[in-house]
DNA sequence: CTGTTAGCGCTTTCAT
DNA sequence: ATGAAAGCGCTAACAG
């Protein structure tokens, strides 16, 4: 049905004898780097039909320095959080003839640098980091060697570049929201300490109550990590302290969807009898039980836009990081309090 | 902080010469091939550590004939299903000094073959095909060039080996369950029309009902195509051509999450109302509200095991390609129907 | 317009 | 035990 290859792969010299031509010429013909006569060309391109020939990309590689390849690095290969950037990625480099070799850092400094460290003795032409452990100056560094975007961090220099969502703004529009609904207690599930975007994300918490004279109870806020375990433990920790609280917002859509179902468990409603606010807006919160309100991340955005981004540097021209802004989904999980 | 390279990548030649031995020795050293002596040895390894020399992947690839990379067709780089799988795929490959480049096939046989010439111009030393849409004979062919391990198909030969889960049995286990309970009017969302995992879902179905003697009724199965969405419209369609069930069996849990949500915007309670049956046992099903009954695939075993397979095929060892079953998961949307 | 030549960085005989 | 030399498949001057 298709086609498929021969067993042993011809190279570009098997073609140059069949076609009865050099091989510069059938190099000249695949990379259009000059005027071939139409009676070779069309000679070169029968003989690479018939044989079904497919330039060596090692080869390639090697010799023009370049791999046509970029280099990924997630935290969490199995996250739908990374999942939505890493299809914006994979569009952003539909067509360019770049493949991307995807790696994992696992949260941890250590594994990051070193994923990065293999990644450039595979010669990736360039990297893009998301999210991370390892700090600015290491990136900067590594990017002595190939250019590298990344996520979550204010870098800009000529070889790196970095996206940071506003964390801080994206959670007080989160607490504004359920302040303006009428919320005075408003419980926080926090991201896991030491984690920047965690960190931030209590500061917006803490702006918005501290804008409308609310003062902020340490009891209310209970650490999570991100994960969905965590933000059912987080409530149920809550409950179990006895504190009294009509809202919850979680530090991200997973934590929220497990608080969701301690809230379940337990057999309090969504929203009736407590909101709840998650921040991410991953694919998934469309669909839970009600939809969840939250705090779009432009996720796939950013992987597109990280991704025309390198390409650009790569390329040695200019770029400029625009991503869109965080904002409020209002959906099912948040009511006015009565 | 960390161990940043140099700007230019020193090469193996450089280290043979700082160390003053020649690169064939570098070589060696590098690849444990043969004896050398413990001083040289000693310069070589400082000169290595002083340059951070790292070999370049391409020469060493181009040299070896071996790239050690493996290539992995997903079909949606950002769906749950593939991530399980695909993590284990990653802790499959941990230590063994292979990367993977994932391309997408986005369930279209042709950019799947397509996708499947790219990586085998990049020299994929094997490749490991989840799905997919093109037929066995192409992937025999294909496997001519590279060995290939793929899932969702029965076929084993010297380079090509596949393992199919049985999902007839699984679907049965799913409405057999059902049908215990005290059911005997249950509607099926199915996959998409043209998917052998999708009618062999409906097999099973067909099979449960048939067993206890309840005759399929047409009007309740309908059609999905294993999203959120569909599954939700198809939701919809049940109710509005009137149809009298007490529970749902959706082709994948994707597709019970849209129908959870249909079912929760008319009011009639899971599984007060209607019992709700799922299949895949995604890392989300535990948390949705309430937690999904659903028939577990192995997705991650499945990542693991084709990865070892394809690493024994890759060195010409024998390999046999035992896949946990497929088992029910009694969780909080099913109830006896009194 | 086209062929010849010299490598890209590494491994691997083949000598010694 | 170690070095010299050839070459993996391709591209890029350099001639003509």
């Amino acid at each position: 049905m298709a086609d498929i290859p021969p067993s042993s792969p011809s190279t570009l010299l098997d073609v140059a004898r069949q076609a009865g031509v050099s091989p510069s010429t059938v190099s000249r013909i695949l990379n259009g780097t000059a005027k071939v006569s139409d009676d070779k060309r069309r000679a070169v391109l029968t003989a690479i039909e018939e044989m079904k020939f497919a330039p060596n990309q090692m080869a390639q590689g090697l010799k023009k320095g370049r791999s046509m390849t970029i280099g990924i690095v997630v935290q969490d290969i199995s996250s739908p959080f990374f999942d939505e950037t890493l299809r914006g990625v994979d569009d952003g480099l539909k067509g360019t003839g770049y493949a991307s070799v995807i790696v994992s850092g696992h949260w941890n400094a250590e594994e990051e640098a070193d994923r990065i460290r293999l990644l450039l003795a595979r010669k990736v032409d360039g990297i893009i980091l998301l999210s991370g452990r390892i700090d600015d100056e290491t990136v900067l560094g590594f990017s002595g060697q190939r250019p590298i975007v990344s996520t979550g961090r204010a870098i800009k220099t000529r070889s790196a570049l970095g996206f940071k969502m506003d964390n801080e703004y994206g959670a007080y529009l989160a607490v504004h929201h359920l302040i303006e609904l009428g919320h005075r207690h408003i419980a926080f599930i926090s991201g896991p300490a030491n984690n920047t975007d965690a960190d931030d994300r209590l500061a917006g918490y803490a702006r918005a109550l501290r804008e409308a004279n609310i003062p902020l109870d340490d009891k209310l806020v209970v650490e999570g990590n991100y994960h969905e375990a965590s933000g059912m433990l987080a409530m149920n920790r809550l409950f179990d302290t006895g504190q009294q609280f009509t809202a919850v917002f979680a530090a991200n859509d997973l934590s929220a969807y497990g608080a969701r179902l301690a809230l379940y468990r337990k057999g309090i409603r969504v929203p009736d009898d407590i909101s709840l606010v998650g921040f991410d807006d991953l694919p998934g919160s469309s669909y839970t039980t009600p939809p969840l309100t939250t705090i779009r991340q432009p996720l796939y955005d950013i992987g597109r836009i990280a991704t025309h981004a390198l390409l650009r540097i790569i390329n040695g021209e200019e770029v400029r990081g625009e991503v869109p802004p965080l904002e409020l989904i209002v959906r099912e999980t948040t009511r006015r309090l009565r």
